[in-house]
DNA sequence: CGCGAATGTAATAGGATATAACTTAAAAGA
DNA sequence: TCTTTTAAGTTATATCCTATTACATTCGCG
């Protein structure tokens, strides 16, 4: 099952692993243009098979869309863990933190495809495409490096986690290029990221002995 | 120039308002759909016109997206600014972020039309779009209600409004709907409100007396 | 081997963007 | 006022895309 032939090897009936192909062939597209930017009959074109071969493996172009999106959604946690793994001197909130800024910055279209589409909201609760996404959210809490207290840990995340979207939505945006911007975008997201440190030790601290604000 | 009928009067011409009929409608069908939900032909059809007449007004799809991004934000700063303006005993600051979290989950399409597509960061420096945006966030700097001192203030209002905009991002994705989101939406934003509120006061603080760390 | 299921193809319908050539009506100027 | 120019709309058409239907080929299992 050659999965990384991308195009079909002339003479032959099977291209061998297409519904992968088409995966890989769509994130390739998506990277710059973002959803708009894939199209099915393009790919059909681009791996050599008929034009309406993909819809072998895929009900319609949404179906696609889901499955190209949870894949990204895998690259994604797993360039976090290796963010998360790699030895250095900052937290590892912090690496997770810079990690997925340089994800969201470099890989434009498929960040937009991730995080600001239809298409994960529409993932029904057990689909690949939630479980994806529930994964790489699990790998915030880790980062977070908290004992799991209450529901704090899990507020701290999403906070962080959404704070961190905001720097990539503004940054696409263009909002830290004028003379506003004396900050970059890795100082605002080291911010956040102090803040919720800070939050999280205070909070922890704070539920653990509820009966003395310091100890 | 009746500008709020939408449908072309019949036995006449010319329609007499179409451009702006058509931002209007193309409006209302991005609420649910966002840009996808906006087509020329669907308009044309809708508006009563033939089906290339919208091409005398707009270049193509994306000058019309982008006529209807620049009125959308329009329509937020209006939004805004009525938030602001309206007597309460909450802060400007916390008015103008849940008038934003509501306005990014009630019109969820036009709201990734704003933050979320390639239109605006094409957007032109001086153009209807660009200045759009730039008069969206003066009101986020003024809801800060912080004298200027150097860029601290636009730092903090790049940070609020990053946060707030990641809020909305997850709430869309599903992000608050699982046992993990025990913390609601509105409460995020208020924590991001009081947190940029005390920030603020130290920073400004210490800028006006850089020798003295407390007064 | 042989049969069913999976996978691919050709043909085709239908919807969308966009352009070209033509028409109408409104505005501008003599 | 009459004419001429120009803005705005129309019909016809080209091109691209999604999606379905009916048919062909190959894989794998009993």
């Amino acid at each position: 099952m050659r999965s990384q032939l991308a195009r079909k090897p002339e003479n032959t009936y099977h291209h061998g692993d297409l519904r992968d192909a088409l995966i890989k062939a769509a994130l390739r597209e998506a990277e710059q243009g973002g959803a708009e930017a894939i199209s099915i009959k393009a790919l059909a074109k681009q791996l050599g098979v008929s034009q309406p071969a993909p819809y072998r493996h895929f009900a319609d172009r949404e179906a696609l869309l889901a499955a190209v999106t949870a894949e990204a959604f895998r690259q994604l946690s797993a360039i976090l863990r290796d963010a998360m793994a790699m030895p250095s001197k900052q937290s590892k909130l912090s690496r997770l933190a810079q990690a997925t800024l340089d994800f969201g910055l470099r890989r434009n279209g498929i960040y937009r495809l991730m995080f600001a589409s239809r298409t994960v909201s529409c993932a029904a609760k057990g689909s690949e495409l939630h479980e994806a996404t529930r994964e790489t959210f699990a790998l915030v809490i880790e980062a977070l490096e908290a004992p799991a207290v209450g529901f704090l840990r899990e507020r701290q995340a999403l906070k962080i986690w959404a704070a961190l979207h905001g720097v990539v939505m503004l940054a696409e945006q263009g909002l830290f290029t004028g003379e506003a911007a004396h900050a970059t975008r890795e100082e605002l997201v080291e911010d956040f990221v102090s803040e919720t440190k800070a939050a999280l030790a205070t909070a922890i601290k704070c539920a653990r002995r509820p009966k003395k604000p310091d100890g």
